[in-house]
RNA sequence: GGGCGGUUAGCUCAGCUGGUCAGAGCACCUGCUUUACACGCAGGGGGUCGGGGGUUCGAGCCCCUCACCGCCCA
């Protein structure tokens, strides 16, 4: 049935109005599933899990664009595609989320207990966990939904601690007492990537310590209370200041320890004094310095942040407190020497916030070398690829200084460690817990990076072989940020040899970082933050992810909501252009190359330009160069002088040439809903139903394809010279106001190929020019391009236009002296290829020509 | 402290291997109720491509250097 009547009275594209219906229509259809047993060649992207915390922010709408986008282009291909959607417990922030829950009803996790807290996250779970997966709908997202995995789901679950428990057992997960950044509000252990480092100002303190013997060494610290953990004083081994000093014992101020002044080469000369005091369980280089030297290890402050009975009158202050008491009671003695301003970089926790404090505690850690050395080589090799390359650089920068990573959380929001301690402390790693009573299963939980390592293959029922693994591990591309380059990128892919069989995909696309319009981070808590969903309200999901593909770059970006207009402006312009062509075309016309006229083959010329295109940067992740070339083909070429050219042929009696319009206009349409549907597919699946004899949807319909369409470089040239020239003929009605249809005449003049001779129709469609052989007196105007004078009727236009003459005049003179000053360049000419001197002289020679005609223009427009 | 990226029209950005590359969209100005679209049509103004130096017949494009902005790592 022809449904065109009802796109008479719709002159407005309402995006709100379709993509309710359409979005509907894709998963009646049944579009989203994957299914292994269908033919075809697999592509396979990963959704990066969201937390399930979220909600939609611009970053998952640009990353969820770009994936869509290279989900649909796959599919149209005709590939086997799944796109795996699912959301990720994120431990901490999770937790900290319903603790705050919980606040409000004046509770605290240790009210319930932790049995109680974690049934109680997993009813917040199950009640708001899929609000973010809901919203990737708003965005158009074809993934699957019906195969939405969690990571705490029971199977994952499973997986995550096989691989802890196959990680023991090769040696590289082991517990070990070690300095780790531990976060005091959150009471955990984090990992050095979940510690942020920004600029502090603090002071720096001199401290003299008496030495045994005689004399005194002066250290520099910025944390006196630490000094109550002294266990030595380090210098360089090459400091002659203190060679002396080295060997003997010094006295710790505060507390009166004897410890040794040593030689380590870790102590920076030039830092402070060069004398360094040795805190191996506050400082990460002490407490490497201080295990080489086999130094005891002493806390002053404890895991809850307070100060520890280490010295007992200062046990329970806070480590504030401890800090004004140390400097206070430093200057009291006199051993505080000097009090420097001083701006440093210091760690604090990316969730919580807080000053991240280095303590020693029992943790368990991961080592990395054997895992990381083959996750290098697939990146130097090539097998996996980053795009832009030098992202590659922060992948292998981090992974070839890879230190152990510490797995272990003390949170109740997470994946338990499968490890039973029996009563007597000893403990065995295995999933299932051991015979026998007494077996207590460990209270920490892993690194939620732990558990979203094993993404790519665990959501595909891995360790099974399930026939979704056989079908689509390794996947292909992986589209994420780059601030998760080593946090879960540089794991999956180490886990993913180690445990899948091999690399987890082949290309790792990073998107741009959006930033807000100011330049800023965008954000919730700075009110810099944009809502996509408000965007998408506002413009339509069409135009949202056009906005954010035309932004998105190789670098960061700012937030320009123009761009998002533009797209709203070309899927009106694209609705209205085919409305145009469905409700004058000939309705026995189907789309077809039909090459009649210049304009017809020029037309499909350009289009077949645009698909290989787009196509090529689709293909390179070049998505802002697609969408612009998109646009410039839909709204200038196709829009604003093909639907030109052909309008007096649609509405005109020559059946032939209106059905020759009718028929490439539709093809036209049908080619280039279908190229820009990975991009827009709302409206181009709209208009696609309003297509004569349509089987499916266009989200299956093939992707369009440059072959068998017609290359036509004489149609382009002829009709680029029609418009070179209407665009003369309408600058000089503009300067002439002469009103945009006045007639002009046209005189050839180097038309040699016979362009504009042979296209006099659609000079007078476009144009209203018409060409003459014997021109009336009165005005007359070179076109720019050559090939033609333009003469106007009426003396009285000589003073308005003699302005205009005189411009151009200047201008083809300054070009022509351009051109000369490098041909009168004997090193050019010279030296710069033949073809290059040849292009100059040409240019020397039109824009003199041009010259001297305007000058007899001018002349014979009299005056002075 | 080490590294990466950026600085092009009022704004947000394109400019691939150096030679019509000085561009787009928005904004601005001037005309248009031209029977697809005023979320429109046509025309126009506007930038010594961050500063300085260098290589080259020729440099936004290559090299050096400085300044500023952003990010990553330690």
């Amino acid at each position: 049935m022809d449904r065109r009547a009802e796109l008479e009275g719709r002159t407005r594209y309402e995006a709100a109005e379709v993509e309710g219906r359409i979005f509907a229509g894709w998963r009646d259809d049944g579009l989203f599933d994957a299914d292994p047993a269908i033919p075809g060649e697999p592509f396979c992207i990963q959704l990066p899990p969201p937390n399930v915390t979220g909600s939609l922010h611009m970053g998952h709408a640009l990353n969820g664009t770009v994936q869509d986008l290279l989900i649909r282009w796959r599919r149209m291909e005709g590939r086997n595609v799944l796109w795996q959607p699912g959301t990720d417990h994120a431990g901490i922030a999770t937790q900290m989320v319903v603790e705050r829950e919980l606040a409000k009803e004046g509770l605290s996790r240790h009210d319930l207990g932790r049995d109680a807290f974690v049934e109680r996250v997993w009813a917040w779970k199950e009640q708001t966990g899929s609000t973010i997966i809901e919203q990737y709908k708003r965005l158009g997202a074809s993934m699957d939904y019906g195969r939405e995995r969690f990571t705490m789901d029971a199977d994952y679950a499973r997986a995550v601690q096989d691989v802890f428990v196959a990680l023991h057992a090769k040696g590289w997960i082991y517990r070990d007492e070690y300095l780790v950044n531990w976060s005091v509000p959150l009471a955990t252990a984090i990992s050095d990537l979940e510690v942020e480092h920004r600029d502090v100002d603090d002071a720096l303190y001199e401290v003299a310590y008496p030495v045994e013997g005689g004399g005194e060494i002066v250290i520099a610290t910025v944390r006196p209370v630490t000094i109550l953990a002294d266990v030595a004083i380090a210098v360089h081994p090459d400091d002659e200041r203190y060679r002396d000093l080295v060997g003997r014992m010094a006295t710790v101020p505060l507390v009166g320890r004897q410890v040794p002044v040593i030689a380590d080469e870790r102590v920076e000369i030039g830092f402070g004094t060069g004398a360094l005091k040795i805190t191996p369980g506050h400082d990460p280089t002490d407490f490497e310095i201080g295990r080489d030297h086999g130094l005891e290890t002493l806390s002053a402050i404890g895991l809850d942040g307070r100060l520890t009975d280490l010295v007992p009158e200062w046990e329970g202050l806070d480590a504030e407190e401890g800090h004004a008491r140390a400097v206070e009671r430093l200057r009291e003695t006199g051993a505080l020497r000097a009090e420097h301003p001083y701006r440093h970089s210091v760690g604090f926790c990316s969730r919580s916030g807080a000053r991240i404090e280095p303590l020693v505690s029992l943790q368990w850690f991961c080592r990395m070398d054997e895992l990381a050395a083959p996750a290098i080589d697939v990146v130097k090799s090539g097998q996996v690829r980053f795009h832009p390359e030098r992202m590659a650089k922060i992948y292998l920068d981090w992974m070839e200084a890879i230190r152990p990573w510490c797995v272990s959380r003390q949170l109740w929001w997470g994946h338990r460690l499968p490890v039973w301690f029996a009563p007597d402390g000893s403990y065995v790693v295995q999933v299932d817990r051991p015979e026998g009573d007494g077996w207590e299963q460990s209270t920490d939980v892993l690194d939620t990076w732990f558990s979203s390592a094993l993404w790519p293959y665990a959501t595909l029922g891995w360790p099974e072989r399930t026939p979704s693994l056989e079908r689509w591990y390794p996947g292909n591309v992986l589209v994420t940020g780059r601030d998760i380059i080593n946090l879960w990128v540089a794991r999956m892919i180490m886990t993913g040899i180690e445990f899948a069989g091999g690399i987890p995909f082949t290309d790792v696309y990073i998107n741009s970082t959006i930033q807000a319009a100011d330049g800023r981070r965008m954000s919730k808590s700075l009110g810099t933050g944009v809502d996509p969903l408000e965007l998408i309200d506002r413009y339509g999901a069409d135009a949202t992810r056009y906005g954010l593909l035309k932004m998105c770059s190789t670098q960061d970006v700012r937030f320009a909501e123009g761009m998002i207009d533009e797209g709203r402006g070309l899927a009106n312009k694209l609705f209205n252009a085919t409305r145009l062509v469905l409700l004058n075309a000939d309705p026995e016309a189907r789309p077809a190359p039909n090459g009649l006229e210049a304009a017809d083959r020029w037309i499909l010329d350009r289009l077949a330009a645009t698909i290989a295109e787009v196509t090529a940067d689709f293909a390179a992740y070049r998505f802002s160069q697609a969408t612009k070339a998109l646009y410039a083909f839909v709204w200038n070429e196709f829009c604003d002088w093909y639907l030109e050219a052909i309008k007096a042929r649609l509405y005109g009696d020559d059946a032939a040439s209106k059905r020759a319009a009718s028929e490439t206009a539709l093809l036209v349409i049908e080619r280039t809903l279908a190229l820009l549907h990975p991009v827009m597919p709302f409206v181009t699946e709209e208009l696609w139903a309003y297509l004569p004899e349509r089987a499916g949807p266009l989200a299956r319909a093939p992707f369009p394809s440059a072959d068998g369409l017609p290359r036509d470089p004489v149609a382009a040239a002829a009709v680029d010279a029609v418009i070179e020239a209407v665009q003369g003929a309408r600058r000089l009605r503009q300067d002439a106001d002469l009103g945009p249809r006045h007639p002009l005449s046209a005189v050839l003049a180097g038309d040699d190929d016979g362009a504009l001779a042979a296209e006099r129709a659609l000079l007078d469609a476009l144009g209203a020019i018409t060409l003459v052989v014997q021109p009336e007196p009165g005005p007359a105007v070179p076109l720019p391009a050559g090939r033609a004078t333009l003469h106007v009727q009426g003396a009285e236009l000589a003073d308005k236009l003699r302005g205009r003459l005189e411009r151009r005049l200047a201008e083809a003179r300054a070009e022509q002296a351009k051109a000369q000053g490098k041909l009168g360049n004997a090193k050019f000419v010279e030296r710069a290829p033949a073809e290059v001197v040849a292009e100059e002289r040409e240019r020397a020679e039109r824009f003199g020509r041009d010259a001297a005609e305007l000058e007899a223009q001018l002349a014979a427009l009299g005056g002075d």
